[in-house]
DNA sequence: AATGAATGAGTGTTCATTCAT
DNA sequence: TATGAATGAACACTCATTCAT
């Protein structure tokens, strides 16, 4: 059959392929967020687009079609925009934390949609089910490789490194998922700055330490 | 009008009704978890738990209904077992180790029903909704006080319990999210070590690290 | 198969049967009254009548039985009301008069069931359709005979007396049918002295007005 | 929210709305009257008008609104038809013939949907209940309008005009609800002048009478 | 005779998908 | 390309009826 990533469109035009697409997968973005998958129907995601129900069926083969290009996108976002900013961050430990920053900013930013991955994902068929847990496992290793380089540094001390991503990463989709007990605590950057304090500093070995006092006080300069 | 934790039954018999809602909730659980609410029917539950369609509306009043109970038996078994198996055991640290174990080990004996706890809450009307977050607070704070006891007696240093606690709790529901990930690597017990090594360790005082350390050698003689 | 008439019942005790069925008939009627008869069940009916479900089936073959018994309550009602009232009255014109009274008065009492006589009817197997529809024939030859008899005796002119008797049924049924239209204006002794102003006086011949005149006075002495 | 007597459609064509909602309507109102409301299922009337079940949907909310725009069509008739046939219509006591005339006629030809307002107007909730009756009260001022002017003009004598409209409208109705015992002895034309004699007549004062002679003569000449 | 738990066919309603225009 | 009216399979839920006790 098809490819799993790969979702095909009665459109010719790659230009308008690309923008309708994009049209139609904001809004189903925000109304599967929203009210989740079942919750909403392709007549809502029309009326919300802007344009009929039968040109959703030109661009994408069923709604399935259409909750798996949202989830991707979600997946999409998270690959490209960690090593964006990563890009010229050079001392280990700063990238690690850069990174974990990142993760829950893209987070912020896509909060609906990230509670979406928890709550729809087995709604997709099996194959494409397993593309997107790939496509989560790659980001993962975008932290794991952050945070083997602080080891290999020295800056941490050997850890569970497989576990400790998880749990890096977990702190990052908690504040999307326990949004009702986090928002009225914390603002998004002191959120951020308790994970490094809780996931971080305690695996520190003596020169990590040194280092990250540095980095406190530099990026304190630049503020 | 009724209160929102309470689910009315047209049968009177107490004992049948206790019967009775068991076999469909534990039915339910399975298909919810397998295949999700939606794609789960009353048609399909009836089949599973051995009942006509028309008795699961003796003793619930919709499908929502079902969902409901199914979580709230999730969290009653939590807010029954943790503390049932920390009965008796004193010591701070050992209790704290003792709570994540249990709920690790309910985790993995409900995991289908954990993973529902996350795709389905949204699902079930507000009120219900409430309900349900309160019931996770509530375990919640049978590991916060354990964490607090620590604190208190000088075996972990002052950390930010609150987000410490989410942590642990992230830490044990990923045994369910994350399954697929997991327990290729690691047996339920070694999960649990894993854990305490992570996410209590690090945080240990001098006197916590004397303290682990006797408690290791009495686990290690009663084994 | 069984006369159309006769219901049958698996419980031999007669004095039994006859409690039984006329507890269930009352419960019946308030409930078909207030509700209809497909916004009644068998559940309510029970409920209502302080036994169970299971019972009525040993008294009723189905839901259409209860019906029926119902209806054939009120015509059975009016048959044997009218002619009591009747009973030692002498005079053609008093006895008209009378009966109208009478029958306003039954509708009156059974209000809502004449009601549902006009709602329900057609929800009954056809041949006990019919059974009913002589019932209210019959009904209609009390009074039929009571005009008869007045313009045999010259108090009314010839009219058209088939047409004038279903103008007084109608004007009696009028009092339950219109009754929102009807009971804020009228008591039921003024509704049923003004329809003897519209539907007898109009007709009297010479001598009918004279006799009417000495009833009209004999009444106000005994009153 | 929505005022009670307006329903509300997906479609926009309003040409198609009106035309397709004409085809449910005389569909529905067949089988509403042949069956009842609650022995006619939305796949009967789907399939009496050829079209799909969905489909009904896309014109009307619910099956409640069936019934509603169903009872609505068939005042809409009365008030639309016999305010017609009055148009030229100058002679107080004529226009009051007329309008029987024209009440019976339209009766006669929506004779199942009468009956139908009898026995399920007690199906629909209770504003629209309301509405109903208000349509029908209106109804009623049309002839009481006629006969008021009868009156003023002393071709009738004072009567009780409320309960003799009453009277007038049930004479109507009956044709209907009655039908089974009517339709053999009478045609339509020959029950209209029954009418006539039995309700009309029997007021009319001197004067009315010369007027009432002139106006049969009149006919006579035209017919 | 009496109970009420259990059954399952039948109903109103929704919504993904199609297709004539 | 784009529309949106039309389709009909599928589902939650009801309730007359049965039957073991």
């Amino acid at each position: 059959m098809t490819s799993p990533g790969v979702v095909e469109s009665a459109v010719t035009d790659p230009r308008l392929v690309g923008e309708r697409r994009q049209q139609i997968i904001r809004a189903a973005t925000k109304l599967f967020s929203e009210q989740g998958y079942y919750g909403t129907t392709i007549q809502h995601i029309a009326r919300e687009a802007g344009i009929s129900v039968g040109l959703i069926y030109q661009y994408f083969r069923d709604k399935d079609d259409v909750l798996f290009l949202t989830l991707k996108h979600v997946l999409e976002t998270y690959e490209n925009e960690i090593p964006a900013v990563l890009a010229g961050v050079e001392h280990p430990l700063e990238r690690l934390c850069v990174a974990l920053g990142a993760y829950c900013r893209v987070v912020d930013r896509l909060r609906d949609a990230t509670v979406l991955t928890y709550r729809s994902t087995k709604s997709l068929r099996a194959d494409r089910r397993t593309f997107i847990k790939e496509g989560e496992a790659r980001t993962n290793r975008l932290l794991e490789t952050c945070l083997r380089a602080c080891i290999s540094a020295g800056h941490l001390r050997p850890v569970n490194d497989y576990l400790l991503v998880y749990q890096l990463v977990l702190f990052s989709h908690a504040w999307a998922l326990k949004a009702w007990a986090l928002r009225d605590r914390y603002t998004l950057d002191d959120y951020v700055e308790e994970g490094i304090k809780l996931l971080v500093e305690p695996y520190l070995t003596e020169k990590g330490r040194a280092a990250m006092a540095r980095l406190r006080r530099k990026r304190r300069r630049t503020d």
